[in-house]
DNA sequence: ATAGTATATGTAAAATAACGCATATATACA
DNA sequence: TGTATATATGCGTTATTTTACATATACTAT
């Protein structure tokens, strides 16, 4: 019960609620840098929330190099799964934005990686 | 976007999310009085809590006299319905002993009508 | 080792939220 | 009108969370 309401608190900010949504519609590891400049934050806010999604399980990084990638958790527990449909279903605004910058940066990478750093605001 | 990340905060807070299990489980209308003494928390918290949720439109409520009775919301926009199965799929621990409480405190009703106060912590 | 890049974090300040107490509001009934 | 009951709320205190800045860590390449 505890560890579901901290579930639902992580979902609570509007910017891991675009963090999530980042990850769920681009279907793939992104890196921290790329969130930064989807979403158009800090680095340090970036960082900060990325790790409180992780800290509840929702999302998981892996270590490339210097980059990190976060994903999805891919641990497919059933209240895990109906969360992320929920997540799916909300209705669009803000985060389009978002998705539309993220589309600009992926575009950036080579060979299916990301090379360089955020390019917005400081941290 | 904003709409959401509050949807998901009403439900960031554990006295909460057994409110609203309580309710889904029930499948029925409960007064004010009912739940207090289910959840065994004070009148003044358990009535905040239901406000918070009501103001998000989580859950909706209806005056029969000096009882106030709070439902889920009506509202089945899809995200909710969603939300609601996500709910539903908590693994259980503490809210059972709600369940208990309640059940417990629903046969005092009188012709499926709450008729008595709460019995528990003051407020 | 040194420099450069990507990411994380300690800390303090500001903003939010929760709790407890007392009290207010609304209704029912005499 | 006055009393009793059910529910809501204003306010102060405490606890939690977010943010910003500076800096630390981890890795790469020279």
């Amino acid at each position: 019960m505890e560890v579901t309401a901290n579930i639902f608190k992580a979902l609570s900010e509007i910017i891991r609620l675009r963090i999530m949504r980042l990850l769920i519609k681009a279907k793939k590891e992104l890196c921290v840098c790329e969130i930064v400049d989807a979403l158009d934050e800090t680095q340090y806010n970036v960082s900060r929330h990325l790790n409180i999604l992780k800290n509840v399980g929702l999302v998981s990084d892996r270590r490339a190099g210097t980059w990190i990638l976060y994903s999805l958790s891919s641990k497919n527990v059933r209240f895990n799964q109906k969360l992320i449909e929920t997540i799916e279903s909300i209705p669009s605004d803000k985060e389009d934005d978002d998705m539309v910058r993220l589309r600009k940066r992926l575009k950036m990478r080579v060979k299916g990686r990301c090379v360089i750093g955020y390019k917005g605001k400081g941290g």
